[in-house]
DNA sequence: CCATTGGCTGTTACCTGTATCTACAACAAT
DNA sequence: ATTGTTGTAGATACAGGTAACAGCCAATGG
């Protein structure tokens, strides 16, 4: 259409003012404190706003006012249905306080990680939520010296940067392993992908209860790559094959526990009078697949929540009575085990 | 540590430069065209740079300069493989080429949409891509009046607001039941969840295919809900219940159709025997599940790949020969058909 | 009738970078 | 010696908003 601006061809603030008859700070107030203009004025204002498809230029409020009014979320995965309760719990906080939530995901990668952090600290925002309390060195560095508020989530860790929400892996993993021994399981296994902080201390926990019987700790199968239903399948013939006598396996998470338990459909092996199996994370499919999946309910929406009000109350200068939420965990109990 | 700045704490190019005994246009140039700089400043300004954890500000950089270099990606589910490789792809190309990618997800709402694009165009991004071609009136006014390359994905569309690059979801569904029918089932029923305009479009499809002959259209079961694994059961279920003769059903996407054979297989109902099952996008549990599930393979990873490359022309821009790309499907047959 | 108050709007300065033009060496070419 | 070129760094002028303060005018009060 016109040429409405020398630079951008962007709708500027002084387009709709010239167009009003107005300066542009009066726009700017009619737009962010409507109720310092007079009425007929504001109609005016957002009539020519509306009709010019005006969008302010976040870029040049983050300059001059000290809040962007954004945060970023840095989470390992999307297509993970524990992140998207935590995405949830999140938007609920800040979306009702007026923030916009920025999202990146690393895929499990920290120098990926680290990419982000820089990428999303250009953009001027006033907070950070990220998951897991193990980073770069460089990562580390730089929330560090940017000064920003940073929760961490998933784990509860004294030595996060600053604050954290979580539960306590290593505790979540020894409760259910002493559950799975107190049910009379003798030949307990293991089996992670993607080894990750927190599959890892779901394994020391593992260890943690075997170590307190009579039991082997022989049994545990790891692997670098991703989950996938398929591993899971893999996973389960592997230790079949090594440990015939394994009487039940706990996954790190669901997705390998589902996986197995296909695979056992596939051998005939009935679940669990054959080999019970365990998951973690009580995603959708624990309470889908038949039998039902035994699995550790973690509070993934709770998390979230917990976590934007606690960034929330940095951000806005609140005391804050404890940096470090342990949100604990719920054994559920099915059909698997 | 030191309040090094008036107002945001942070480090500025100034700071640098003060530091160093330049100016901040030198700093400036240091960082981004450093053939410009003679290598001992160089070097100074780098190091000075390290040590104060300088992190450009990227408002500053979009209010002078032309582009952002950032594009946004709208999807609208996260805890879905599906999109997580479309992102992959994405990622791909324009991670390549220097841009940074933010991401939004609207929960399949479009009023939510309406809002990610509101937000996002204030962050002065150089590109939108954004799934599906049907938006909200004002979604679709924003984004004609930003002027800024669109790209809409997962559906083909020649009134798409500018370019479109995916698959024709009615050809699909209309290929696949055809597929179905040919392999002689005769009660074949469709079953949708969350009636988006593709699940709409898939229905189109199979009504087609069924129109094209003898056979009843009546088993049709949709919901405007979230697909679960117990949505897939519960449809299951009522299909049975309601026709009996049932043979064969057609589910708009994979989970709906996993729900439904675990709930065959509590019902001890053999798949494909008593009844077959269908579903569509071909995700990860398809090849895990027992038996393994028919699905319509869609190319995700292409999908994110190709949108990138045209939005990248038209941001350059080039000569864009085709601005529809329909990237086809590829129907995979396994032993749950 | 004059001073005070409060509601609105305008003026000015500034946020942090980058584009553009200028300045001024050092050195080569004529 | 004069002119031209090249390389390097500085000066200036924005980009599009917001904060802080100033100014105007009608309404209120004494």
């Amino acid at each position: 259409m016109s040429s409405n601006s020398r630079k951008s061809g962007r709708v500027t603030l002084q387009d709709v003012a010239n167009k009003v008859g107005v300066t542009k700070i009066t726009v700017s107030r009619a737009i962010r404190t409507p109720e310092k203009v007079s009425e007929s004025l504001r109609l005016t204002i957002h009539k020519a706003i509306d009709k010019m498809g005006y969008v302010p230029n976040r870029a040049a409020s983050m300059l001059s006012a000290k809040q962007s009014k954004t945060i970023v979320l840095i989470v390992p995965s999307l297509s993970n249905d524990v992140f998207a309760d935590v995405v949830r719990g999140i938007n609920d906080v800040m979306l009702s306080q007026g923030f916009q939530i920025l999202l990146g995901h690393s895929g499990y990668s920290l120098l990926e990680e680290e990419r982000l952090i820089e990428t999303y600290l250009q953009f001027g925002i006033d907070g950070i939520i990220i998951s897991g309390t193990h980073h770069t060195e460089r990562s580390n560095r730089l929330l560090r010296k940017s000064n920003l508020p940073v929760v961490e989530i998933m784990e509860c860790n004294d030595n996060a940067i600053d604050m954290s929400v979580g539960l306590d892996h290593a505790q979540a993993g020894y409760k259910m392993t002493q559950h799975l021994i107190g049910k009379g399981y003798k030949n307990i296994g293991f089996a992670g992908a993607r080894m990750d902080l927190r599959a890892q201390l779901r394994l020391d926990g593992w260890r943690k209860a075997i170590w307190e019987t009579e039991l082997s700790d022989a049994r545990v199968l790891t692997s670098s790559y991703a989950s996938t239903y398929q591993m899971g399948a893999d996973m389960l013939t592997e230790i079949l094959g090594e440990w015939p006598d394994t009487d039940c396996i706990f996954f790190c998470n669901d997705d390998l526990a589902a996986g197995a338990l296909f695979e056992c459909q596939r051998r005939n092996l009935k679940v669990p009078k054959d080999i019970a199996l365990v998951g973690f994370n009580d995603l959708d499919i624990c309470s889908a697949t038949n039998p039902k999946l035994t699995s550790v309910c973690i509070p993934r929406f709770d998390i979230g929540e917990q976590a934007a009000k606690l960034l929330l109350k940095r951000i806005n200068d609140e005391p804050i009575e404890n940096k470090h939420l342990d949100l604990g965990f719920i054994i559920s109990e099915r059909a698997s085990t």
